[in-house]
DNA sequence: AATTTTACTATATATTTATACAGTATAATG
DNA sequence: CATTATACTGTATAAATATATAGTAAAATT
């Protein structure tokens, strides 16, 4: 996808309100009106332009055969379920353990991902996460040292910061002074990673 | 919304694939191809029923005018401007100041809002605030204490608590001691406030 | 039983629309 | 310095498209 100028931009823009506003895309005599140019023409060197450069698509000897390359924009919405930091067990989808889903755009925070998870206590308050955030969790174990993890330690689930030591020693540091590290020994202890945040959401 | 005939969900359905596949709405001729018709007027008066019924809007005069009517998946979305907080004057959404948008549920706070504030420091680090945060900005003036407001003392823009301390007395505290309270005296120094915050976005 | 709705074929045409061609001018690139 | 890309106006036209008109026939409604 190569630099698009200012004025394809504006053409780009024009094409996307147009869609929203009508359901179906603009002919070069709608994008001229809209934008105030007086030859078909010039919207059509933009056309052109905006499909070599692959913003767009144009469907040759097709009236409004105009189509936007925006792989995120399709199949945009999902509703995500909130689960709630069980005490004891892991924070599964089961529906006892779902207060209620939030609608929100795919990919919203860059990466996909599984579920919302509110937060419990301030442990990692100087992360500026808060009580009652909502922590966009991905399901996944690929986690590097730094990462914010959702893990589960014998029955017991936390969000921290996790650091890999050693071969076999985990730390799993909250970020507020009043809290204290949690050093695992991998041979000891099991630790299970849920997953880890890629966002976070406050309502207030 | 009148009960809909076999044939013409056919017809409806045919619509939602084509704009599905192409992006745009089909011709009559599209149509009747698909389905297997063999007269454009076929198309045409089951496209009336359909608009006749409500489940469709035509533009009449204009090619592909067909658009679906779905009052709920329409304008449940609302692309959002993202605003930096610029170092003199308010943030605006001259289109200057706006780094780009981001799709967002209507409501997705509870409330109402009107774009995203980009936040810089750690003023508000205390309140879980971050560097490069996403402030939900809903434009009003009905300010409690204690809200997180977007306030403009000439020219300078912060993101602080409101706290009213006499009629003409106003004090922007932030959440972090490294910076100092700011108290306003609204008799001498003009206080502009932006808005307020109702909700918080981060993306990690 | 009469009328309306549904569901088509077939043909025609005014209008819409994409798109080519001929220019002008400035900025960017090799 | 030549060339390419950007950014337009202006005119023209073949092709795409909406849409009207004229029929036929079965099903549903009044």
């Amino acid at each position: 996808m190569k630099n698009i100028t200012p004025q394809q931009q504006k053409v780009l823009d024009c094409i996307q309100v147009y869609i929203n506003k009508t359901g179906f895309p603009p002919t070069r005599a709608d994008i001229c009106k809209e934008l105030g140019f007086k030859s078909p023409n010039s919207a059509e060197t933009h056309l052109r332009a905006l499909e070599k450069k692959g913003f767009i698509s144009i469907e040759s000897g097709t009236s409004r055969g105009i189509s936007i390359n925006n792989p995120e924009i399709v199949e945009n919405n999902n509703e995500y379920p909130i689960v709630g930091l069980v005490a004891a067990g892991s924070p599964t989808l089961a529906s006892e353990n779902v207060e209620k889903t939030l609608n929100c755009p795919k990919g919203f925070f860059g990466s996909d991902f599984d579920y919302f998870l509110r937060v419990r206590g301030l442990s990692m308050k100087d992360a500026g996460i808060m009580e009652d955030d909502l922590i966009a969790v991905k399901k996944t174990q690929e986690i590097r040292n730094g990462d914010i993890v959702i893990a589960r330690i014998e029955d017991e689930v936390t969000v921290k910061y996790f650091q890999r030591t050693a071969p076999n020693i985990v730390h799993l540091k909250p970020a507020n002074q009043d809290f204290k590290d949690i050093e695992v020994n991998l041979e000891e202890t099991e630790l299970f990673i849920e997953g880890k945040s890629v966002g976070l959401i406050r309502e207030n």
